[in-house]
DNA sequence: GTCTATACTGTGATAGAC
DNA sequence: GTCTATCACAGTATAGAC
């Protein structure tokens, strides 16, 4: 039964996450302070406790909402990937990698262990296991199976991703290697069609 | 001039950091506290002032620290690395690999930005750009030349070592793909010689 | 120079009045 | 549901004992 006074409390619960992200926008994921939240909302500090069990539940709807919203880029990406398997490697890496630069607060919170004693529960973790599910059948279609291809996949994106944020905030150093890393990864398991990028050895060499 | 007295105070300070580091191994890196390294030194809290300008200069002590002891690694690693430039790669990478899983808190402090607010200091940031320097000569020598070259071996061998901190901490599910992914690597910047492990759709296929 | 005692500020969290 | 008041604990600063 949902009454109004369920949905007061889902908007202001919703309210609350939006004042999070906020801070976490401005001053980063890890300086997220429940004072600051409650300034945003034009609460006391105590009174968030109405809403979220701890600073720790706020982490994890932050968590959650995260991977859902990515869960939701993903599903309206797949009935339109091109036909080109590494062409498709490449709209998912990429696609990945832009929602993650896109805000580095959230992608910190959702791929790294930036906030210590910080553990997803899990229905907080649930979308990110079926972005990962989607992710296993995506490259299955496009020719790439395992549990090692999918490992593989996750490494090299994530390794971009992470240098990129850490090493080159706000430009394109390691997000113009992608492609480039896409033919590697196409190379290695055995994907078909011809490389988007040259081989730099190979083309102007002998 | 080293007299008795600064011996004393490096010797205290050493002393601080090794408890210090004991925390960060016990309950993570972003658990340390003052206390308890007080406690583990037999000191009140504000003495560790007297070593130390803040917790921060504790934190890149440890910082510099660690990329010291990788630093050591890699100059005792270089002049005996195999002639196979594929094989001297999985070294090279591996021994990163295997340093950061010895101690996933040590990592985290030199990889990852987990400590909120933490930025390493000029000089405790110079052993980690002498690593990078001797890895860009590595690499050069083993015929992986230019900038690209290099970023993309941190961004796999990261991606990987991350990977396995993240989601398969002690276990070796990441770790078990460095050699598969070093061909990979090869493959792509043109390294000689042949694969270490079997391509898995190549030989087994058509 | 080195450490202690004390205190100040800011944090997440709880209890109880309204 | 929100408030005030309060707590325990964090990092930090300073004054003073030795």
């Amino acid at each position: 039964m949902i009454d109004r006074r369920t949905k007061l409390r889902e908007a202001t619960r919703r309210e609350i996450l939006e004042a999070a992200w906020e801070v976490a926008r401005e001053e980063g994921i890890g300086a997220v302070t429940l004072r600051d939240i409650a300034g945003r909302v034009g609460m006391r500090p105590p009174s968030l406790y109405t809403h979220f069990g701890s600073k720790m539940a706020i982490y994890d709807a932050m968590y959650r909402q995260g991977w859902e919203d990515y869960l939701a880029v993903v599903a309206g990406l797949e009935p339109r990937l091109p036909r080109q398997p590494r062409a498709a490697l490449v709209v998912v890496a990429g696609s990945f990698f832009d929602f993650a630069l896109a805000e580095p607060a959230r992608a910190q919170l959702m791929n790294q262990r930036l906030v210590p004693g910080f553990e997803p529960t899990a229905e907080a973790y649930a979308p990110a296991v079926q972005v990962l599910d989607r992710l296993r059948g995506t490259l299955a279609r496009l020719g790439a199976d395992g549990d090692a291809a999918v490992d593989l996949f996750t490494a090299v994106v994530g390794g971009l991703v992470s240098q990129q944020i850490a090493n080159d905030p706000g430009g394109r150093r390691w997000r113009r290697l992608l492609e480039r890393a896409m033919d590697m990864y196409a190379d290695e398991v055995g994907l078909p069609g011809p490389r988007l990028t040259p081989r730099p050895g190979g083309t102007q060499g002998a």
